[in-house]
RNA sequence: GGGUGAUUAGCUCAGUUGGCUAGAGCACCUCGUUUACACCGAGGGUGUCGGGGGUUCGAGUCCCUCAUCACCCACCA
């Protein structure tokens, strides 16, 4: 088959697509005899279309997996999507608000529909867009956070927390969000730095700072430190009476150690209802907490004049008036506090007091390694005991920070899209109220009872997300029947059995307190089993101008779809993963799609040129290395090789890609096909051919498996479908001599270069080598000739070759002096360092044996170098 | 307040356990259209590896310290 000149990725990528998906070699076959290799596709969000985020997910994991094949692993990826209760819910609220509707006027089953359609619409798109990445993933056992396999996983798992007290329901305060209606965990919420105002109020004999005015009212208890001197009269338990906002209340002191001296006043009152710290205070001293703003963001009754306004509103109403009862001391305008707000949605955060479920995270309760634990030393030891290895390392320190901090986890949304929580409550007559909690919705219909009904809420998004390496492992039909417990479904189900523990967990940095923690914490949990080996941690991708892409800067959003249309998809994987480490962020730059375009045609024409050296000859004979270019090449491909699965082993993307290029690039093209010319050895060229695109199939799948299906009957079938084999064998010995013409080649390249020589001829007195390759280095060097002749004077030598010399004429080589006195400055510094070293006693004392080898076979070499242009400058000085 | 990362060529960044004269891509300059490729080939790098100090025979790499930038966590009413 012909090739065109340029490879053109779109005429092709859609069509190899479709063959791999039809040929089957994506799904996985647990009862295989092979080893096998699995990961769980982080499931992306169905909120729209694919990000340079997900290409960059897809296109790590894909390497991964393709690699895993190719060693012969039966390897499975398990893609899906997720359900993403808040941020979809967040967009459709959206929607209705820019039609002048709202959930409420709608109602839940419409909302639900609608939801629905969007997600339905997003999932498609995302689908896809994947498929369009090259992505290898198992659809066969495409999975959905809402399967009702996996909703039985989240209803098991609540219910069996809940059996087990991890799971409670109380009042407690929580973030709310009055804009999406919700509470959310305190993972989503982001402070903000916001310029204010602080207001300083007298209260009674003290002086109280507030930015928060409005919440002010009932604030009867006044808190200062314990040790504070100031107001060591005032004993905990004492009560005043003070002027406040709307009349005289009665303030009780209270000592408590959370209040700093060293601000404002070191007094402050408390609004338990609102803040956090407030009410952690109140619950210690165990104090009155009373709500006063709705969950609207208005002012309850209790305000007085001021009920139903919104705090916006109020803020300024009450300063008056406080003014005017001569209750203001000051006002500083230059304040800077931090706002909370919901990261998703952007709603700012109101804190409330809620009746809410909560996962107890340090109840001991928790078998792990024989004893009982809580989930959240179960999550230090994991990582401790070197179950889970994170990938860099340094972010168990990160990891490790958030389990310190870590308080109970809400679990409980008031939002409608998401997995209802299996609970259920009934009343009698007699209001007496039963609550039910099963993985199944209870149906007994007692006398005198009304019927059961389900709590409103939904679960946390991540709370699902948390069962994923496993829920998506369950036999998706025998989880049907109810008759068999999670344990039994467990055991009988093949995939589970075969592939968890997961290999290896991809995904950003950025969620690994949202979603790694969590997969670690209820997987230990429920299945007694690690979910992932490793946790592999890629960087963010940002803008070219270093700053998060962000929808308020659409000009900073790049489309994988608009990059794959113009370069091609395996151009974009290409510059996703070279020169990129894991955990830094990458600043997104054309340049680097543009290069591995070019790359892709590298690899192309490689192609088109041995197939069209090869013609109709192709052979399956084993190839034999004959000349020095075949053994050096051999050889080198069988460095590459084994260093890009050791790279690949250890997740070094960056650096076995970059040992794919050189390879392919500066090894076979620049020298070894260059080399061939002279005189083809066909079964090695086609042996070449083969070998590199198996070697690049895991990073360019596309273009790769184009040119395999040009090659003749009897090497095609799916080259996704190959296993690496062992490398040819080769002589190195032989291949050093073709280092040895290489370096021969440079310098004559740089010598007629830098004189400007067209068609030189090099000379040579009986030297074996030149007499033995004279026509590759005449190609190479694009020399005119390599003859043997007697020693020419005025002629320019080669550097260390006594008897090799360049035809050009003694005037030009005056020229090139000074060059050559350039290099015998920098050979004489070189010589003096080598010198150096060895004469340093405690180097020759302390280093070891090889390294001293190695400095006493270069100070030889250089020795003989420097010789040999000196000479060469003696002569012409 | 606590923590993490970054600082290497004009730009964007690699550099694995310390060990040859520190690399890539892009950009730039010179030459070249030698029939695989101009999305190409050949040649071209004087980088105080952010500053200072230390450990070591030897430091871009390990330790201390300072500076700048970015981010994470906590959060002062």
């Amino acid at each position: 088959m012909k090739l065109p000149k340029q490879y053109e990725a779109k005429l092709y990528e859609a069509d190899i697509y479709a063959l791999w998906e039809k040929s089957g070699v994506f799904t996985a076959d647990p009862s295989s005899q092979k080893k096998h290799y699995a990961i769980s596709m982080p499931p992306p969000n169905e909120t729209g279309t694919l990000s340079l985020g997900h290409a960059l997910f897809i296109t790590l994991q894909d390497i991964l997996i393709r690699h895993a094949r190719q060693q012969g692993k039966d390897a499975l990826w398990l893609p899906g999507t997720d359900h993403a209760a808040l941020p979809v819910n967040a967009i459709i609220e959206r929607q209705l608000m820019e039609e002048g509707t709202n959930k409420h006027a709608i109602g839940r089953e419409e909302f639900l529909r609608r939801t629905r359609t969007f997600v339905g619409n997003s999932r498609d798109t995302m689908l896809k867009q994947m498929r369009i990445m090259g992505a290898s993933a198992d659809w066969t056992r495409l999975r959905y956070t809402l399967d009702d396999a996996l909703n039985r996983c989240v209803n098991e798992t609540f219910v069996k927390m809940y059996n087990d007290g991890l799971i409670y329901r109380g009042n407690r305060i929580v973030n709310w969000d009055p804009q999406l209606e919700t509470n959310v965990s305190d993972d989503e919420v982001m402070y903000v730095e916001e310029k204010g105002t602080f207001y300083t109020f007298r209260y009674g004999p003290f002086e109280i700072g507030t930015a928060r005015p409005e919440t002010k009212f009932r604030d009867k208890y006044v808190v200062m430190h314990p040790q504070d001197k100031r107001y060591a009269q005032y004993k905990h338990g004492d009560t005043l009476e003070v002027e406040w906002i709307n009349g005289p209340i009665i303030a009780t002191i209270i000592k408590d150690e959370a209040v700093d001296p060293k601000f404002g006043t070191g007094v402050m009152t408390i609004t338990p209802a609102h803040s956090l710290v407030d009410f952690d205070i109140a619950e210690r001293h165990n104090l009155d907490k009373e709500q006063i703003i709705d969950l609207h963001g208005n002012l309850l009754p209790i305000a007085g004049e001021f009920a139903g306004m919104s705090i916006d509103k109020a803020r300024s109403q009450i300063v008056k008036k406080l003014t005017e009862k001569g209750l203001l001391v000051n006002v500083d305008n230059k304040y800077v506090h931090h706002v909370a707000i919901n990261e998703r949605g952007r709603g700012v955060i109101e804190p409330q007091i809620r009746l809410q479920w909560f996962v107890d995270v340090n109840k001991p309760v928790v078998m792990w390694k024989g004893e009982n634990q809580s989930l959240k030393t179960v999550l230090q030891h994991v990582i401790r005991d070197e179950d889970i290895n994170l990938i860099p390392k340094r972010f168990e320190k990160v990891y490790f920070n958030w389990i310190d901090n870590l308080r109970d986890w809400c679990i409980s949304r008031q939002i409608w899209w998401g997995h209802r929580i299996p609970v259920w409550y009934r009343t009698n007559t007699d209001g007496r109220e039963e609550t039910y909690v099963g993985v199944q919705p209870p149906t007994d219909k007692n006398e005198g009872w009304h019927e059961w009904k389900q709590d409103p809420d939904t679960l946390d998004t991540w709370f699902s997300s948390a069962l994923w390496t496993w829920s998506t492992l369950i036999d998706q039909d025998l989880a049907a029947d109810y008759t068999l417990s999670l344990s039994e479904l467990l055991k009988r189900s093949p995939d589970f059995q075969a592939y968890h523990p997961t290999n290896v967990m991809e995904t950003g940095w950025d969620i690994l307190f949202f979603w790694v923690a969590r997969m670690v914490l209820a997987t230990t949990y429920m299945t007694g089993q690690i979910p992932f080996k490793d946790v592999y941690l890629h960087g963010l991708i940002r803008a070219e101008d270093g700053k998060k892409m962000s929808k308020s800067r659409p000009e900073s959003i790049i489309e994988p779809q608009e990059i794959i249309d113009h370069y091609g998809a395996d151009a974009l994987r290409m510059a996703l993963i070279m020169n990129v480490s894991p955990g830094n962020d990458q600043n997104w730059g054309r340049g680097k799609v543009e290069a591995n375009r070019n790359f892709c045609n590298k690899i192309w024409n490689i192609a088109r040129y041995i197939e069209t050296v090869l013609g109709n000859r192709w052979s399956t004979t084993t190839p034999i290395p004959t000349t020095p270019a075949d053994h050096w090449i051999v050889y080198q491909l069988a460095l590459a090789q084994q260093g890009i699965n050791k790279d690949l082993d250890n997740y070094k993307f960056s650096e076995a890609y970059a040992k794919l290029y050189r390879f392919i690039w500066n090894d076979l093209a620049d020298w070894y096909i260059e080399a061939s010319k002279v005189s083809p050895n066909r079964p090695l060229l086609a042996h070449l051919l083969q070998s590199i695109l198996v070697l690049a199939h895991p990073f360019a799948p596309f273009v790769t498996e184009t040119i395999w299906q040009t090659l003749p009957p009897g090497t095609n079938s799916l080259l996704a479908a190959q296993v690496l084999h062992k490398p040819l064998k080769a002589d190195k010995d032989k291949g050093v001599l073709f280092e040895k013409i290489q370096k021969i080649v440079v310098e004559a390249r740089l010598i007629t270069k830098s004189l400007n020589v067209r068609n030189a001829k090099l000379h040579h007195k009986n030297d074996p080598l030149l007499a033995a390759h004279g026509s590759v280095i005449a190609h190479l060097a694009h020399l005119e000739s390599v003859t043997p002749s007697e020693e020419a004077f005025e002629y320019i030598h080669l550097t260390g070759h006594e008897h090799v010399w360049l035809n050009i004429p003694k005037a030009k080589g005056y020229t090139f002096v000074r060059e050559l006195q350039v290099k015998q400055t920098e050979q004489e510094k070189v010589i003096q360092n080598l010198e150096n070293r060895l004469a340093n006693k405690a180097y020759m004392e302390h280093a070891p044996n090889n390294i001293i080898e190695e400095t006493k076979k270069q100070l030889s070499e250089a020795r003989i170098t420097l010789e040999s242009i000196k000479a060469e400058v003696n002569r012409f000085s």
